[in-house]
DNA sequence: CAGTGAGCGAGCTTCCGCTTGACTT
C-alpha cells in the first residue's frame, strides 16, 4: 500500500525552496509512510496540508475534545451503572478517578484516524498550546494507542516557517498540564453536579449551579436588585446660548459663586440623596424653581470671556481583537449577541478570510505586524505607521492561555474588505470590515486632540441670590487622527466641536436663550451579551470558546429573559437581560450558603492552583480533596444544608419594590407577629397604594413563591394565582398584583355575542390567555378554545373586543387559487404567521397585524415566498450536478485523491478494510 | 421550529470546555 507515489506534486514542491519540501524530494524515491499530523479544528488541518505535502505528512483534526465524563444516565456504561458514583463520573474515593467515556457522535472521527494511524510512521500531535489542547492530545493517545513514536508539536502561526520549527522542537506531551485540565474538569463536576440536585429540592426542578453560570447569573440578579434599590434624586441645570464674534456657541451653567454645579454622580444610588463628599463641598442642589429664579436675575447682556484653555490630548490605538472584545464590538457596533457574532466569525475563519476567532491573546505574529503595517502604509501613508519600537505588544490578560493569536484578517497581506470575493452574506462583510478596520488602527499612531475650553462669566444683579455664575463650552478639535481615520465613523473624526466662536479672555459676549432642564440620576443599566461578556472576561470567568454558551444557557435553564421576548414592551430593551423570579431565589440561596459559586474570586484562586498542579508544585488530588471532602468540602456542606434549610423560605421572593407589609412579615416569620404594627402598616400601604379601597389586600398573608412549574401567589398557604414564567421583578408592585389577584377571581371579561358563552380571561405558566366558555360548557371530552395575549399586551386594558378577535386565531382567509387549500393566519411560538401548504411566512411588526390581514396580502406574501424557495431548489440543483460532474472528470482524468479530512479518511478506511478482509 | 393552559409516577434532570454540523429566515 503505497498511495504516496502516485499523489501528484503539492505546488509548494514545484516552487518549493523550504526545507520541509527539499527534504520530501529527496525521499521521495524511498516513499516511507507519511506522518499523522492531528489538530484540532478541520479548518486548520485543510491550511495547515496546503503548506504540507500529504506523500510526507497526513493532517488530520479529531474536531475538539473526543472523551468525557458521562454527562447522563444513559452514557454511563453498563459495567458502572451500580457503581455509587456513577452518576458523578468520578469515583471520588479512588482518588477523584474519572469515568471517561467517547464522546457522542465522535465514533467515525477517531475510527477514521485510527485507520490513518495505522499506515502512519508517526504520530504528530498539534493540538493548541493550552491546557484544554494538552488533555486533548493526552486522551488522543489514550484512544489511538499508538505503537509508532509520538511527538507533541505546538505552532502559532500558520507559515511553513512556523510549522517547521514546531516539528524541529517537538517535545513529550506534559503530563502536569494534563493533570491540572483534568484537576479542572473534576472540580467542575463535582461542583456543578452536587450543587445542581440541592436546587432541585429545595427550588424547582431542572435547575443547575455551576462555577462559571452561577457567577453570570448572579451578576445579572445583582444588577437588577441594584436597580430596585435605586433612588433617583432630581436636580435641575442650564444652557444659555453666547453670540461670539464669528459664531455662537450654547455653554452650560457650570458654577455658581464659584462652586460647581451638582452632577449624577454626587448622589447616593441607594437613598438619592446627596453623597458626604458632595455636602461637605456645599455644593448646591437647585430645583427648577429656584433655578429659573437665579437665572431670571442674571445679567447675561453683559458677559465676559473668564478664560479659554487648551489643552492636548492623546487618545492610544486600540488593541487588536479577541473574542470577548470582537463580541463586544459587534454587539455595541452591529447590534448582534455573542452567539450570531461567533457564528459569522465561524464562517469568515472557515473560508479563510480571518485566524481563529476564539481566542484570549490580543497580541499579532510576526506576519500578521508586517502584513498590517504594509497595509496602513498603503492606505494612510508611513506617518499613520505606529512610530514606537516595533508593534505595541500587549500584556495578555490575568486568566489568558494564549494558544491563538488576536483576530485579524488571514494571510500575510490582507484583504480589503471591498476586495472579499463575491457571495458573503452581509454579516459576514460587516464583522470582516470591522476586523480588519480594528487590526489597522492597532498598528497606526495614537489620535492627537485639542481640546478648547471656553468659561464665561456672568454677573448678577443686586437683588439676586448670588453674585456671579460661570458658563462653560468645551470642544475638541482633531489635529491629526491617527487611528481613527481607520477605526472611527467620519463624523467622529470631523467633530462639531471644533466649532467653537474665536475668543479670548475679556472679550465681552452677549448670552440669550437661557433653558433650565431637569435631570434624574439614572439606574444602572442592565446588561446585554456585550457588557456580560466584558465583566465576565475581567474576572477571568468563563473562556473564549463559553461566553456566548453561557448566556443561552442562563436563558434555556429559566434564569434569564433577553427583552426581545417580553414583546411589544417598550420599557425594556430588546437586547437587556433579564433575571427570572427563579434566579433570584436561586441566588439567595446560593450567596447566603455557598458564597464560592457566586463570587469571581473562586474562580481565580482556582486557575492559580491549577498552575501550580500544572508547574508541578502541587498535587491534583489534595486540592481536590480540600475542595470537596471533609466536614468544610462541599459535599458534606450540601448534605448539611439540605437537612437545615427551609425550601419554603427559599421559594420566597422578597424584593424591595414589593408590598411592605408582605417584606415585614416575612421579616418575622418565626416570630410573634406584632399585630398593631401589621394593621397599621396595612391601613398605610392601602393610602399609598392608589387603589379606591375596596379590594383590599391583606399583603401579610400573601407570599409570591417559584415553584417547578413557575412563579406563583399564595394566601394563607392556599395557591391563589399563577404568574407567568416571564414575571419580572418589576411586576411585583401592589398594583400590578392587585390586578393579578382580582383576575384570578373574577376572570370574566365579557360575553360572545355568537355563542352566549362567557369569555374568560385566565394566567397560566405560559402567561395570560382567553378561554371561550368554561370546561362544562363543552360536551365531554371537548377542550374550551383558547388564545394567548400576544407578547407584551397589557392584562388590565384587555377590552372583550379584542379578546374575541384573539379567539379567532388561527383565522381562516380564504382558499388558493391554484391549489384549493386554506390559507391561514395565526399566532405561532415565534410570531405571527401565514400560512398555505407548509409555507409559513412569518409577519412583520408594524407592519402587518395578523388580526386585520386580508386574503389578498397574505397571498402576495406567500407567492412570494413560494417563488423564491423554486428558485433555490432548482438552484441547488444545479450546483449539484455541477459538483457532481466535476467529480466525474477528476475520477477519469487523473488519479488525484482528494485532499478535505474526510475524503482522504473515507478513501484509506475502505483500502484499511479491504486489507483487513485479505488477512 | 409554527401553541401550550396538568396534577397516575418512575426515571431523569445537572457541570465546563474543545470543536463543527445541517438547517433556514
Amino acid at each position: 500500500m503505497r498511495l504516496a507515489l502516485f499523489l501528484p506534486s503539492p505546488p509548494l514542491l514545484r516552487r518549493g525552496r523550504h526545507p520541509l519540501c527539499a527534504r520530501q524530494a529527496t525521499t521521495a524515491s524511498a516513499a516511507p509512510d507519511p506522518a499523522l499530523v492531528i489538530v484540532e479544528s478541520p479548518a486548520k488541518a485543510a491550511t495547515i496540508q496546503k503548506i504540507l505535502p500529504e506523500s510526507r505528512y497526513r493532517v488530520r483534526s479529531c474536531v475538539g475534545h473526543v472523551r468525557e465524563l458521562p454527562g447522563s444516565a444513559k452514557r454511563i456504561p453498563a459495567k458502572y451503572k451500580r457503581e455509587p458514583w456513577a452518576k458523578l463520573g468520578v469515583d471520588v474515593a479512588d482518588d477523584f478517578r474519572p469515568l471517561y467515556v467517547l464522546i457522542a457522535g465522535k465514533q467515525t472521527i477517531i475510527s477514521h484516524l485510527k485507520a490513518d494511524l495505522k499506515n502512519s510512521a508517526e504520530l504528530i500531535l498539534a493540538t493548541d498550546e493550552d491546557r484544554e489542547g494538552e488533555a486533548i492530545s493526552w486522551h488522543l493517545t489514550e484512544l489511538l494507542k499508538p505503537t509508532v513514536p509520538v511527538r507533541r508539536a505546538v505552532f502559532h502561526e500558520i507559515t511553513p516557517d512556523a510549522i517547521e520549527f514546531a516539528f524541529r522542537n517537538c517535545r513529550d506531551i506534559d503530563l502536569n498540564l494534563v493533570h491540572a485540565q483534568e484537576t479542572r474538569r473534576v472540580l467542575d463536576r463535582l461542583a456543578g453536579y452536587t450543587m445542581s440536585p440541592l436546587l432541585w429540592k429545595k427550588i424547582a426542578k431542572g435547575l443547575s449551579a455551576g462555577r462559571v453560570q452561577s457567577v453570570a447569573m448572579s451578576a445579572i440578579v445583582r444588577r437588577e436588585l441594584a436597580r430596585l434599590a435605586f433612588v433617583p434624586a432630581r436636580y435641575a441645570g442650564c444652557t444659555a446660548r453666547f453670540e461670539g464674534p464669528d459664531r455662537p456657541v450654547v455653554a452650560t451653567l457650570s458654577t455658581v459663586d464659584a462652586v460647581r454645579m451638582v452632577r449624577g454622580s454626587d448622589f447616593d444610588d441607594h437613598t438619592g440623596a446627596l453623597t458626604a463628599r458632595a455636602t461637605a463641598k456645599n455644593i448646591p442642589v437647585f430645583d427648577r424653581p429656584a433655578l429659573e429664579s437665579l437665572v431670571a436675575a442674571l445679567e447675561l447682556a453683559d458677559a465676559r470671556v473668564a478664560a479659554v484653555d487648551k489643552k492636548r490630548t492623546t487618545r492610544s490605538p486600540p488593541r487588536p481583537l479577541i473574542t470577548s472584545t470582537l463580541q463586544q464590538e459587534c454587539g455595541n457596533k452591529l447590534g448582534f449577541g455573542a452567539g450570531r457574532t461567533m457564528r459569522v466569525a465561524q464562517k469568515l475563519y472557515e473560508n479563510g478570510h480571518i485566524t481563529y476567532m476564539r481566542t484570549d491573546n490580543p497580541n499579532l505574529s510576526d506576519q500578521a505586524v508586517a502584513a498590517c503595517r504594509t497595509c496602513v502604509e498603503a492606505l494612510y501613508g508611513k506617518k499613520a505607521v505606529w512610530d514606537g519600537k516595533g508593534p505595541p505588544r500587549v500584556p495578555k490578560p490575568k486568566a489568558a492561555q494564549a494558544a491563538h493569536e488576536a483576530i485579524r484578517p488571514a494571510g500575510s497581506t490582507f484583504t480589503l474588505p471591498e476586495d472579499l470575493p463575491p457571495g458573503l452574506e452581509r454579516d459576514e462583510i460587516a464583522v470582516y470590515s470591522l476586523i480588519f478596520k480594528r487590526t489597522l488602527a492597532s498598528q497606526m499612531v495614537g489620535a492627537k486632540l485639542d481640546q478648547t475650553t471656553i468659561k464665561i462669566q456672568v454677573q448678577a444683579k443686586g437683588d439676586a441670590p448670588c453674585r456671579k455664575v460661570e458658563f462653560k463650552a468645551t470642544g475638541s478639535v482633531v489635529v491629526d487622527p491617527g487611528f481613527l481615520r481607520a477605526y472611527q465613523s467620519e463624523d467622529v473624526v470631523q467633530t462639531p466641536g471644533a466649532f467653537l466662536p474665536s475668543v479670548v479672555e475679556g472679550d465681552k459676549l452677549v448670552g440669550s436663550n437661557v433653558a433650565v432642564l431637569e435631570h434624574e440620576t439614572k439606574p444602572p443599566a442592565r446588561y446585554n451579551d456585550a457588557s456580560l461578556v466584558k465583566d465576565l472576561e475581567e474576572l477571568g470567568v468563563g473562556r473564549p470558546s463559553t461566553y456566548a454558551s453561557i448566556i443561552e444557557k442562563l436563558i434555556a435553564r429559566g434564569y434569564v429573559f433577553r427583552g426581545r421576548m417580553l414583546g411589544e414592551n417598550k420599557s425594556v430593551p430588546p437586547r437587556a437581560l433579564l433575571p427570572s423570579l427563579t434566579a433570584f431565589a436561586v441566588e439567595k440561596l446560593l450567596s447566603k450558603h455557598f458564597s464560592s459559586f457566586v463570587d469571581a474570586e473562586f474562580t481565580a484562586k482556582m486557575e492559580e492552583a491549577l498552575d501550580e498542579i500544572a508547574g508541578g508544585s502541587a498535587e491534583r488530588t489534595h486540592y481536590l480533596r480540600q475542595y470537596y471532602c471533609g466536614e468544610d468540602g462541599l459535599a458534606a456542606s450540601v448534605e448539611r444544608t439540605e437537612k437545615e434549610i427551609d425550601a419554603s423560605v427559599f421559594r420566597q421572593i422578597l424584593l424591595p419594590n414589593m408590598p411592605p407589609e408582605m417584606l415585614a412579615s416575612a421579616a418575622k416569620a418565626g416570630k410573634k407577629v406584632d399585630k398593631a404594627k401589621t394593621a397599621k402598616a396595612r391601613a398605610s400601604s392601602s393610602s399609598s397604594s392608589g387603589s379606591d379601597g375596596e379590594s383590599e389586600t391583606d399583603w401579610s398573608n400573601t407570599k409570591v413563591l417559584v415553584s417547578s412549574y413557575g412563579p406563583y401567589v399564595e394566601q394563607n398557604g392556599v395557591v391563589v394565582a399563577s404568574l407567568p414564567k416571564l414575571t419580572l421583578a418589576d411586576d411585583l408592585t401592589a398594583d400590578r398584583l392587585e390586578t393579578v389577584l382580582q383576575l384570578a377571581q373574577d376572570p370574566e371579561l365579557g360575553t360572545d355575542p355568537k355563542s352566549g358563552m362567557p369569555v374568560l380571561l385566565k394566567t397560566s405558566r405560559y402567561g395570560p390567555y382567553v378561554q371561550l366558555g368554561r370546561e362544562n360548557d363543552y360536551a365531554g371530552g371537548t377542550k374550551p378554545k383558547r388564545s394567548s395575549l400576544f407578547p407584551g399586551m397589557d392584562v388590565g386594558t384587555l377590552t372583550i373586543d379584542l379578546a374575541l378577535k384573539l379567539l379567532s386565531l388561527p383565522r381562516l382567509l380564504g382558499t388558493h387559487p391554484k391549489s384549493g387549500n386554506e390559507v391561514r393566519a395565526a399566532m405561532g411560538p415565534y410570531g405571527p404567521y401565514v400560512v398555505h401548504d407548509g409555507t409559513y411566512v412569518s409577519l412583520k411588526k408594524d407592519v402587518h397585524n395578523v388580526l386585520e390581514i386580508s386574503f389578498d396580502e397574505a397571498m402576495e406574501l406567500i407567492s412570494a415566498s413560494e417563488y423564491r424557495k423554486e428558485v433555490r431548489r432548482e438552484k441547488q440543483a444545479l450546483k449539484k450536478a455541477e459538483v457532481q460532474a466535476k467529480k466525474k472528470e477528476k475520477g477519469t482524468s487523473s488519479p488525484k485523491v482528494k485532499r478535505s479530512a474526510k475524503g482522504g479518511a473515507s478513501a484509506k478506511r475502505k483500502t484499511t478494510a479491504k486489507q483487513k478482509s485479505v488477512a
